[in-house]
DNA sequence: TCTCTTAAAACAATCGTTTGCGCAAAACGT
DNA sequence: ACGTTTTGCGCAAACGATTGTTTTAAGAGA
């Protein structure tokens, strides 16, 4: 074998002086190892690791050990390798983050929050953007899960569910946010958008407006869903028939808020105010309405979901039905670590956060009822 | 040893049949190993990693076990632990992204093409939110360090270089983003902030305007002070005295742009063109005139860097400099590959991105230039 | 002086992969 | 029938950290 004893004796020696090797270490380019600072210290890789691990006594290690120990790990940088460490542990202090689409202000939102939440833990983030496939998703679970993620964030695509279920059981802590499936039992946090929906189309309603067409988004998915309910429960008890002709649209991009915006000028003359589900529709249905020379809130009112912070700017102050995206994203992080922390089963339940509404000018008090 | 003769002939026949055992492996609820499979198929470790590594032929491995080998495997979702693989390869197929605010649009469009282009390496990354601090930007550099990741693409926070310094040599591959530091040989990209602020600025100028001032951001970080560079070069190019007073601001935020927009109203009453260093400062100053009653671009007029997607939308749709953020991102992650694959020193140089000005309608032409 | 306790630190196995080397059996040549 | 090559695959040592179990040395007691 090494003549270890030669090492060790002679080490051990220069290391209680004050004369420092660290012109000889400083050259090494590569991070330091426990193996190293055994080696520069004259003590085990077990006695340096138990010193660095906060073991010390526990195990018995001398003050003078100690000390030593650590004044070299601190001298050579030492970080303790999180690979190594993850394997024998079983413990990667990582979780997985999937978004449809960091790009967009929502989720980035949720994002940051998500990142800030998780670093309080000690905790880092790898994160996957999913390019609204669910293809895509399939693949980023799969690679979190390899890289031995400990729990995953996750904004679903949102239309297929059947490669979420395998995650029921609790093999890997998950939680969902925004989008999420009634039927299946995964923990989630979304903004309450039924009342949201509500309480906008409401606002509409007390100002007088009782045609009233609902922009919509990607059907099919919860957040969808649940606005398009809150609108017609709104409608309903202020008995108004809901007419389902009002009710367009099929996707949260401008482009749709554009095209069923010129249709609907063009079809239903008569509507003089509009319910946006997302925030990217209204910037369509503004677009449209100016093309056609109709003025927000003059000649039609507008209410839209998501308050962007451009929202105040915009030719007419938009009013807006606010979800706090900063508390959805520290929620859903929340909830993962009990998952994690915790290690019975799953929380079944979800979290729905309130919403708010925000008034601004694009709503206009219609003095006697339209039609 | 344990009899493995005996689950050898045991698998290998029934493996041979349609009879899959998934029933009984279905219920462990670990991920699959390499040892794992190998007591199911009774071939050693060796060979299954070799098969699955694609080093069958290589090694010589007989068709019929790399098939039986491939389709156990498959059977069992067997999936790379990552971190093992890593342990060994030194190679762990992630890098770093460090950015001060990813719910900012123009941060969080560079992070998403980061992300695509890193995966399309078959790589992940390790996102970090240093919260515009110095002091986070550190913590989470040591941090990836200890991650093994590969290499970082940086947006670092900016005004102190010292902690950035010791990744000169290339110890780790580092690139910057947006902000740079002439000083220091790092690697980085960002857009070709001089010409863009000329460029406005000279919109300006052909425009009839001569008092022009310019709503700075955070000082001594390179895009801003290259824009104001390229602010006064076209003021002076077309015979304009450059007049400090008219250089105010000091933050990249909306607030700023609406203080600094109120007091140039007061103290500068015969400023008719404003160039803003940052969409948010535009924002700020939107805020401020449409308060001061002041209309764009009748009363006043502004250019702003950044072109977020609701420019066009404003109550005045914005004449703006754009930068491709998506191809910043997207070169950032190019020159760290470079790096990280021709393990050969650090590219020493940077890249500037062109910017485009894209005109819309908050510049007032002035048939009589003023002053 | 010799045994027994205890303090202090080292051994060695382990986590899941990869890989240089080596070894058996089969195929081949004579 | 007996070397020799080829084929097919396994052994064991890494990678860097953690930890149950031992070992060593020193001090206490008789």
């Amino acid at each position: 074998m090494i003549n270890k004893k030669d090492i060790d004796s002679a080490t051990s020696t220069t290391s209680t002086t004050s004369q420092p090797h660290s012109s000889s270490l400083a050259s090494t380019n590569t991070q330091p190892t426990l193996k190293r600072i055994a080696h520069e210290s004259g003590v085990s890789v077990t006695t340096i690791s138990r010193v660095l691990t906060g073991q010390a006594s526990r195990y018995r290690i001398s003050k003078k050990t100690e000390t030593a120990v650590r004044k070299l790990a601190k001298e050579l940088d030492f970080v303790p390798n999180q690979l190594a460490r993850g394997l024998r542990l079983k413990k990667t202090l990582t979780i997985g983050l999937v978004i449809p689409d960091i790009s967009n202000p929502f989720f980035a939102g949720i994002a940051q929050q998500a990142t800030l939440g998780t670093r309080k833990h000690g905790y880092s983030v790898i994160l996957c953007d999913s390019q609204d496939s669910t293809e895509l998703e399939i693949q980023s679970l799969g690679l979190l899960q390899s890289r031995n993620v400990e729990g995953v964030v996750l904004c679903p695509v949102g239309q297929s569910t059947d490669h979420l279920a395998e995650y029921v059981g609790g093999r890997l802590p998950i939680v969902l946010v925004d989008r999420f499936y009634p039927e299946l039992p995964l923990p989630y946090v979304s903004s309450d958008n039924v009342s949201g929906a509500k309480q906008a189309t409401e606002l509409l309603i007390e100002n007088g407006h009782r045609r009233i067409a609902c922009l919509q988004g990607l059907r099919h998915t919860s957040p969808n869903e649940f606005r398009v309910r809150g609108y017609k429960e709104a409608l309903t008890k202020h008995h108004i028939p809901v007419d389902e002709t009002l009710i367009v649209g099929d996707s949260f991009t401008e482009q749709s808020g554009y095209i069923e915006t010129k249709l609907l000028l063009k079809t239903q003359p008569d509507v003089k105010a509009i319910l946006s589900l997302c925030n990217l529709n209204a910037l369509g249905a503004i677009r449209a309405l100016a093309e056609e020379k109709r003025n927000v809130p003059e000649d039609i009112s507008i209410v839209s979901f998501d308050d962007p912070p451009y929202s105040a700017y915009l030719a007419t102050p938009m009013t807006t039905v606010a979800q706090s995206y900063s508390e959805m994203g520290e929620v859903a992080v929340k909830l993962l670590f009990d998952q994690i922390q915790s290690s019975r089963g799953q929380t079944k339940g979800g979290i729905l956060l309130p919403t708010t509404l925000i008034k601004r000018k694009s709503v206009k008090r219609l003095e006697s009822p339209s039609n």
